[in-house]
DNA sequence: GCGATCAGCT
DNA sequence: CACAGCTGATCGC
C-alpha cells in the first residue's frame, strides 16, 4: 500500500487514518492527550479506555470499529490525488480486553495485521470463523504477524489450562495470602477464573478497579483488603523482597503469571512443515505429554514464589495453526526489536507458496545474527563508560555528552550494518 | 520547566 | 531467554 494513507499502532504525522489494535503502552507510544492528527479507529472497549489513559484526548477523533463486519473509508492518494477506497474489518485478537486484528482490503490488495494475538483453541472460535469467511472471499496478500514466540522452542499450555494451574496453587495454600502480579491491562480472565473456582473476591489497586469497571467487571473485584486473601498487584511492585517483607506479617505466596521456564523442544531440521510436533494440537497429544507440559509451565523458584506460564501471545504451535489457516501469499513479523527475532518466513515460508525465493528464507535469521553481533561488539566497546556510570551516580557533566555521542555512534553503526545486509 | 525519550530493572 | 511497564535520568524545545 502507498505510504501516507494509514498507520497501524504508529503515531507519526502524515497518515489519513490511524488504527490502534489494543491499549498497551508499547503500541501507543507517541499517542498523548493532545494528539490531533486524524480519525483513530479502534474497538469499543479500547475506545472506552481513552479518557483514563489519555486525559484531555479529543474523543471526537475516535471511530469505534465493530467486530467481524466491514467498514469502508475513502482516502486520497498523496501521489496521484485520486480517491483510494479502503475496506477494513476488526477481528477479536484475544490478547487483552479490546484487542483486535485489522484486515484491510482495497485495490492495493488484502493485508491482515494481527497486532498482538493469542490463538487459544477455545478462545478464538468466533474469530476463526470470521477469518475463514473473509479469506474465502479474497486471499491475504501480506500477513503482518505477531511473531513474539515464532520459534519451536516456545511451547506452553492454553490460558484455560494455565488458569487451572494457578487455581491449584492457591487451593494448595488454603491459609496463605496470595498475591498475583498483573499489569495495567490484561489477564482479567485469569483473575475471573480464580475468583469463580475459589468463590472469592480479588483485591486490586484503585486505578485497576476503575479499569475493571470500564471493562464491565462489576462485582468480582474490590479495593477492600478485608474481603479477600487474594490480591492482584502491579507487577513492578512484585518481587521476592516484597514477598519476604509480607511474610514477616502473614504467610504469603506470590504467583507470577508469565515468565520462565520454557518447555524447550529440540529443533528437528527436517521437521519444518510436516513434522508431528508442528501439526499436533494439545488435544491430540498424549496425556503424559500434556502433564509434562503443565508441570513445566509451573515453576517454584523460591519458597514464596511461583511462576506459571500464562501467555497473552500465541505459542509456536498456535502461530503455525494460524498461518496454515490464513495461507498468506507473504508475511512479515511485527516484532523486530527482539534479540531473538525470527522471521516467520524462516519456519513457515513454504506455506506462503512458491513466490518466496529460498535466499529470502535464509536471509532474515542471518540479519538477526548480524544485528546481535553488532550490538554485542559495540557494547563491549563502551564498557569503560558504562562501568564509570555505574560506579558513580550519573551526573549531568561533560561525561554525559561523551556517553551520548558514543551512544549515537553505536546506533549509527547498527543502522549501517542493517542497511548493508538488508 | 515540561514532555519525550532512554536506561535499567523486573 | 520475552514481554510490559514502571522509575528516574537525561534530552531538547
Amino acid at each position: 500500500m502507498e505510504s501516507g494513507l494509514i498507520s497501524v499502532d504508529r503515531w507519526r504525522n502524515g497518515s489519513q487514518a490511524y488504527f490502534l489494535t489494543h491499549m498497551h503502552s508499547d503500541h501507543t507510544r507517541g499517542l498523548s492527550g493532545d494528539w490531533s492528527q486524524a480519525p483513530l479507529y479502534c474497538s469499543r472497549t479500547t475506545a472506552s479506555l481513552f479518557p483514563s489513559r489519555f486525559p484531555g484526548f479529543d474523543l471526537s477523533l475516535l471511530r469505534v470499529v465493530p467486530l467481524s463486519s466491514w467498514t469502508s473509508l475513502s482516502l486520497r492518494s498523496p501521489s496521484s490525488g485520486s480517491t483510494v477506497r479502503l475496506h477494513f474489518m476488526a477481528i477479536d485478537a484475544h490478547h487483552c480486553p479490546g484487542s483486535v486484528m485489522f484486515l484491510f482490503r482495497g485495490d492495493f490488495g488484502c493485508f491482515l495485521y494481527t497486532g498482538d494475538f493469542r490463538w487459544d483453541a477455545d478462545a478464538a472460535d468466533e474469530a476463526r470463523n470470521t477469518l475463514v469467511d473473509a479469506i474465502n472471499e479474497s486471499p491475504v496478500d501480506i500477513l503482518y504477524l505477531d511473531n513474539t514466540y515464532c520459534n519451536p522452542i516456545y511451547s506452553f499450555p492454553s490460558r484455560q489450562v494455565a488458569a487451572n494451574l494457578v487455581a491449584d496453587i492457591i487451593a494448595a495454600h488454603p491459609s496463605h495470602d496470595i498475591i498475583i502480579a498483573v499489569d495495567s491491562l490484561g489477564k482479567e480472565d485469569l483473575l475471573v477464573h480464580v475468583s469463580r473456582i475459589l468463590n472469592i473476591k480479588i483485591w486490586v489497586w484503585p486505578e485497576r478497579l476503575r479499569t475493571m469497571h470500564l471493562l464491565g467487571f462489576q462485582d468480582i473485584f474490590t479495593t477492600d483488603t478485608s474481603l479477600t486473601r487474594v490480591r492482584a498487584v502491579p507487577r513492578y511492585s512484585f518481587s521476592i523482597r516484597t514477598l519476604e517483607g509480607l511474610n514477616t506479617m502473614c504467610p504469603t505466596i506470590g504467583i507470577m503469571p508469565s515468565g520462565l521456564p520454557w518447555v524447550k523442544r529440540p529443533f528437528k531440521g527436517d521437521d519444518k512443515l510436516s513434522g508431528s510436533f508442528l501439526t499436533a494440537s494439545m488435544k491430540n497429544e498424549t496425556i503424559s505429554a500434556q502433564k509434562e507440559l503443565q508441570a513445566a509451565a509451573v515453576h517454584k523458584f523460591h519458597d514464596y514464589m511461583y511462576s506459571v506460564h500464562y501467555s497473552d501471545h500465541s505459542c509456536y504451535e498456535e502461530i503455525a495453526e494460524f498461518i496454515k489457516l490464513v495461507r498468506p501469499k507473504s508475511m512479515k513479523g511485527i516484532v523486530v526489536s527482539s534479540s531473538s527475532y525470527v522471521d516467520p518466513l524462516y519456519y513457515f515460508g513454504r506455506i506462503c507458496g512458491a513466490n518466496q525465493p529460498p535466499q529470502v528464507l535464509l536471509m532474515r535469521p542471518d540479519t538477526a545474527e548480524e544485528f546481535r553481533a553488532v550490538r554485542i561488539k559495540s557494547y563491549s566497546g563502551s564498557d569503560k563508560t558504562r562501568a564509570l556510570a555505574k560506579g558513580k551516580k550519573r551526573k549531568r557533566d561533560s561525561h554525559s555528552s561523551l556517553k551520548r555521542n558514543k551512544k549515537r555512534a553505536r546506533i549509527q553503526v547498527k543502522c549501517a550494518k542493517i542497511v548493508e545486509v538488508d
